[in-house]
DNA sequence: ACAATCGTCTACCATGTGGTAGAGAGTGGT
DNA sequence: ACCACTCTCTACCACATGGTAGACGATTGT
């Protein structure tokens, strides 16, 4: 079992990383056959068409992400903003081992309608929860009062844009190193405090 | 001439909606020319491989947005606040008219290389300016003391997520509409005010 | 021992892609 | 009248793409 199924595993692992890293349309069977290692039909074996594929490699995502992020809720203590810094690095750490990872989630907007409503609706209960967290704790004062829905969409935007953008990054004369990477994880940390404080 | 060169303003307002909305790799040349309302050799006789489209698509998109913030730049009164709300104002100003526009500069990441050091090289001097203006102003106590560089990467990340991932905004049930929309502007004023403001 | 199933492969195919060749209609200059 | 030039078109082409059909060896249950 355990041997069997590494084909998958690692046909869905290449193409997590090219479909994020390059775009769904962009990256074709062949490409990732050939990464793999592996002929097309191998892979049309495991996942009878590209879209089911594709689909495959979105739940994986998901799922990923979200339980990093549970688990970075849970761990935490009761401060609103440490429970964002939490997240946010949940986030960013599969994110910096993956980076397509992210990249992957901002391929909704083009993906065709079943694909995308499937991954919002996968995505839905975790926006929920932050949306009525967001909400009550400013409610309590212990954020700066805002419209909730909006503030979630800006620490998303914010936080994924950093994370994928990579060449936004160069343009600012950024390299990538671990002590690079840590610096930027903290600013990023700071910004959002910084936007999020009370008063 | 203004006859004449109508048929290619149209080839590249076409290709610039759809290469910002879909990705450039998603969009064929055919659908282009159908969208437009042309045989594709038409198309190929404006721009003589979709390598050159690509190319003038995304010369256009970076002078129209250069333009306007260089205009809003010297509009602006002295203050760095006052000052960025302008910048932010005037990047979602054609972002709105035109939503491609900015996923347009988003999909340099996925360009290859030359394509992708140009259309850096076109923002370059923006981002330097932006850069030293940020560390000056940091100087003098008036914006929160951070990385100039990264907080200009930040800023980017944020307007640029918000103004190109409509998806982002419905998953947290929001719907565009011209009052939602100056809502949604005013939201992200705050917050970058927020995360800026010294102290 | 043997049939069935699993995993991978080679050989194809229909379609869509970017791109070439060149014809033809219109316009303006001489 | 003729030429040169601009613009758009039809007719192709070579190639890559997603996908089908089915052969072949290895495992496994009985």
């Amino acid at each position: 079992m355990t041997r069997k199924s590494s084909t998958r595993e690692r046909i869905l692992d290449a193409a997590t990383d090219m479909f994020g890293l390059r775009g769904v349309e962009a990256v074709s069977l062949d490409v990732i056959a050939g990464e793999v290692g592996v002929a097309k039909q191998t892979l049309l074996y495991w996942f009878p068409s590209k879209d089911d594929l594709v689909q495959a490699v979105l739940d994986a995502a998901v799922l990923e992400l979200s339980v990093g992020v549970e688990a970075a809720i849970r761990a935490t203590s009761d401060d609103p903003l440490d429970r964002i810094d939490a997240v946010v690095r949940a986030v960013f750490r599969p994110a910096v081992r993956r980076p397509a990872l992210l990249g992957l989630i901002r391929e909704i907007s083009r993906l065709s309608a079943p694909s995308g409503d499937r991954l919002a609706a996968a995505l839905e209960p975790l926006v929920g929860r932050a949306v009525g967290y967001l909400r009550r704790e400013m409610d309590l004062g212990r954020l700066r009062r805002a419209d909730p829905r909006l503030v979630a969409a800006l620490c998303y935007a914010t936080v994924t844009g950093i994370a994928t953008e990579p060449e936004a990054l160069r343009a600012v004369g950024w390299q990538p190193s671990t002590v690079e990477l840590r610096r930027l994880r903290n600013e990023l940390l700071a910004f959002l405090r910084a936007a999020l404080s009370p008063n």
